[in-house]
Order: C-alpha cells, then sequence, then structure tokens
DNA sequence: CAGGATCCCAACTGATACTG
DNA sequence: CAGTATCAGTTGGGATCCTG
C-alpha cells in the first residue's frame, strides 16, 4: 500500500518506509545543478518566455558557450524547454519555456520563497559549522 | 531597484536582468545530491523526526556509510538537521530535523507534488529525445 | 555503532580553438 | 551566431580498511 509524504510516494515494509526509485532525485539533479535554475529564471522573466541563445548568454555572467549549450539541451530533452531553430545567416535560436516548463513556475515559487527567507540562516550556520560550530 | 520573480530577487540593468548571486543554487545544490532528498524524506516520516544513524542506513538502498555520514554533516551544516550524539558504549547517535529543516517540507511540498504529477513525462522526454527526436 | 582515512574512478565543469 | 571538438582540472561518489 503506498502512502505519500509532502508530495513524495512510499511504502512500508517490514524493513521500514521505503521511498520508490527517486523520481524527485533526476529533477532536483537536473535543477540543482550549476546553470539551471539561472537559465529558468532569465525565461521565467522574459518576454513570451523567449529569449535566443546570445541574449541568455549575455544575462547570465560567468556561463562558457559550452555550459549554456549543455543547460539548454539537458533542459530541451527534459521538455521543459523548447528549442527553435531558424536556418538564416547567421543563425538564429531561440528558447522558450515549454508549457510544462512554464506550469514548473508556480511549483517552483513556494520553495524558492523558502529558500528565500531562510538562505541567510543557512549561509551564517554554516560559516558557524565551519569556524568550529 | 529589486523585483521578484518566483521568489528569486533580481536587479534590471542596463544589461538586462541579473539575478543576485544565485542564492537558491547552494541550496538546490544541496537538495540535488545524490541522497540528500531521501534522508529529509526519511526523516519527515519518523516519529519525531528523529532516526538514528543505523536506521537511516537500513532505510536508504544503497547508501554506504560514508556517504550517509557525509549527507547527514551536510545537513547539520546548514542548519536542517541536529546531531545528537549519546556517549554510550556502543555509541548512539540520532538526527533529528531543526526547526528549520521541518519548516522547508511545507515548503517543498509544492513542488515534489509538481514533480510527481510530470517526471513520468520528462522520463518520455528524455527517451524520445535520446531516441533521436 | 558510528564514524574517519585512503584510494580510485567517473562525472561535471572550464578553457580554448574551430566551423556551418 | 550558435554551436562542436578536444583537453585538462576539479569534484562527487563508491570501495575498502581501520578505530574510539
Amino acid at each position: 500500500m503506498s502512502k505519500f509524504i509532502y508530495g513524495r510516494p512510499y511504502q512500508v515494509t517490514t524493513k521500514g518506509p521505503q521511498f520508490t526509485p527517486c523520481a524527485p532525485h533526476s529533477v532536483l539533479t537536473r535543477l540543482g545543478d550549476k546553470w539551471t535554475i539561472l537559465v529558468m529564471s532569465h525565461l521565467a522573466i522574459a518576454p513570451g518566455f523567449r529569449l535566443r541563445f546570445s541574449e541568455l548568454k549575455r544575462g547570465i555572467e560567468g556561463i562558457t558557450q559550452r555550459m549554456l549549450t549543455l543547460t539548454v539541451r539537458n533542459l530541451e530533452r527534459d521538455g521543459l524547454v523548447v528549442r527553435h531553430y531558424y536556418p538564416e545567416v547567421p543563425p538564429r535560436v531561440e528558447y522558450e519555456l515549454s508549457t510544462m516548463g512554464a506550469s514548473m513556475l508556480p511549483a517552483l515559487e513556494g520553495f524558492t520563497s523558502w529558500i528565500s527567507n531562510n538562505w541567510q540562516q543557512i549561509e551564517e550556520n554554516r560559516r558557524n559549522f565551519d569556524a568550529g560550530d
């Protein structure tokens, strides 16, 4: 019999509670990588949820061409972003949040606002811990 | 002047929108690592939000002693988990969600439920993409 | 029991150069 | 402009052994 806790399904077994193969993990792993959240955030505030490659690159301080390519490619692979290719010269490519990608934003909001309210505390905790408790 | 979008502060500059040094990132990175969500989830359903080291280890399939130690140590460092040490023989150590750690759970819920509703689609998108669009 | 210490490999990330 | 290719450095994670 399957139960739910905070959005996560799990089963009560004789060995104790077992979470089903970590579905959220693969998503959180993507969001947790170095640039994904920044790309999503920029698309979220862009007109039409849409920006071209060079606009994203300019908007994100420090990202290299290679890492931006990898990041948007992974988002496209997940279906969170749609890639629009215009074979002009020079070529133009635009990235747009998909319907699913846009639907993630409100869901993400509660969590990111919790982070906004708590990250200073977390940073302070880390400093204290590193200073030797 | 600072604006907010989906819980994230950003500034409108002449170079376009700039997100302030990615505060959510360090938190998402922690949550996105391999074992953290599983540890948090097990504590979330434990009586008193509290489990001992060996209980966590038994509950999480495949985790090694080393990785569990690193994971709970990082959570302790962030202040999301409190470590209770009982110098008995043999020693007993219990990990408990802190107030802040517990306060994260409802915030996380909206996001994890979005993931629950969408991860099959994401997995399918990945398969299709990998099969050559 | 709950770890610390080592060693090792794989994956992620960055820098640079090249191209349709 | 928007990539791809290559190489190198760093980090994350696992396996194994040892200890208060």
